[in-house]
DNA sequence: CTATATATCTTGTATATACAAGTTAAAAAA
DNA sequence: TTTTTTAACTTGTATATACAAGATATATAG
């Protein structure tokens, strides 16, 4: 793996872990050249990365400060949604296990005949913060690059995170969108919710560093007591 | 202006009149060197820009790939409202002009001492889209580097190419939250929807290359007939 | 004709360096 | 003591270069 993602990797795991804490400011670039024996380019990579994750707000003279702990859901920002909220409170139940099925109509329009040849692997689950279910999410991801994955255990776990350990693929962009919705019948029931309570509604397609391999999630929240977050 | 700034001006330009089109390839690395008589490392940093704005996808071994035009509203993205929609179908109307107020109290524990001393000018409006009430917007902006902007007129007209044209400012990045709400007796007048029908609120702040210079924005979006669009 | 190798194009990563510009604290002058 | 200047440190922009790695068309060999 590259050096300047170490370098992300090692900085953001600092910040999560508290060694840096809101305000603070994280050592100069030349400071890092000297710790990872490299030079600004390389460092300056790396602390743009973590510009574009939120982590850290860069000012010229000053130095790379850095940011509030990301709060809410956070929608985006290649982290998904276990980032947001800290694994502690969060609580993941797989309703419909992993299998292979036909990509839904809806979605047909968009797919590259790649993806519509390999067909999909489908899943849902419900998501719940504190013991109070959050979020539903319906999840299609492309049938490529992923042996053996209907067999995986995906409860109390990040899918984003297995699939980075697992099969080394990784988010590298995509495209939401997003509308306010009544929960509806099923909605209301999956996330205990009155028939007419507001929710957000996402349409999600995730964009891997594999080629065809792209994730796409229909998402149902309920922003009573959490709301989605991002930074941009 | 930085060089790079420049250059992504320019490709931005050249995208958005459709010079290059969807899937099409920008020039290469080198040839835009040539053109701009200029090196890589500075290329790169315009097309990293382009990248993060949604422009384009790059791929390596190919080219930097045309994205798809935007559609929706476009939440996030520098780009504001305007950009998502196109002008052509967009009418903005002034509720309350821009007006020199103190903070809301709500806002307050989020400021800085040079924000409150300020104070703000405060404005709302309601964008419509073929002429049926979709955003209705409140905004707060830091009352510095801003002379006779409470008596400017922003009918009809975009919000931050104002502020970037007649003042310099512009957008550097900012966060924003969202929940689904019921429209409630306010909003469902100016937007003319029901009470009870699902809205989209968003709390967005943003921040400028002028020091202490924030945007606050409260939005509330219909979503009946659009959406709320985003890429990363 | 087909399959394989090769050359050439593209972007990705990295080193090394230079000067500009904003910030801050120490030193010098009032 | 107070103000001003200076120096040191920070990030921002830019040049020049090198090799790695993915994609693609061309040439070669079977």
């Amino acid at each position: 793996t590259p050096l300047y993602k170490k370098l992300i990797d090692d900085l953001r795991k600092a910040i999560d872990d508290g060694k840096y804490k809101k305000g603070e400011l994280l050592p100069s670039e030349n400071d890092l050249c000297k710790t990872y024996h490299t030079t600004r380019p390389t460092v300056r990579q790396a602390l743009a990365g973590l510009t574009n994750l939120g982590y850290i707000v860069r000012q010229q003279g000053k130095g790379s400060i850095v940011s509030e702990p990301k709060r809410g859901l956070g929608i985006l920002s290649v982290s998904g949604v276990t980032a947001g909220v800290g694994d502690q409170n969060l609580r993941t139940l797989i309703l419909e296990k992993p299998t292979k099925q036909s990509w839904p109509n809806i979605l047909l329009k968009e797919l590259t005949d790649e993806e519509k040849q390999a067909g999909c692997i489908y899943f849902t689950r419900v998501r719940y913060i504190n013991n109070v279910p959050v979020l539903y999410e319906e999840t299609f991801i492309t049938d490529i690059h992923l042996p053996r994955f209907t067999s995986r255990n995906l409860e109390n776990r990040s899918f984003l995170k297995i699939l980075n350990e697992q099969y080394q693929i990784e988010v590298v962009g995509g495209e939401q969108k997003i509308w306010a919705i009544t929960a509806g019948k099923t909605i209301s029931k999956l996330l205990k919710l009155r028939r007419d309570s507001p929710i957000v509604h996402m349409k999600r397609k995730l964009k891997t560093n594999m080629k065809d391999l792209n994730i796409y999630s229909w998402l149902f929240c309920n922003t009573e007591n959490h709301f989605l977050h991002d930074f941009f």
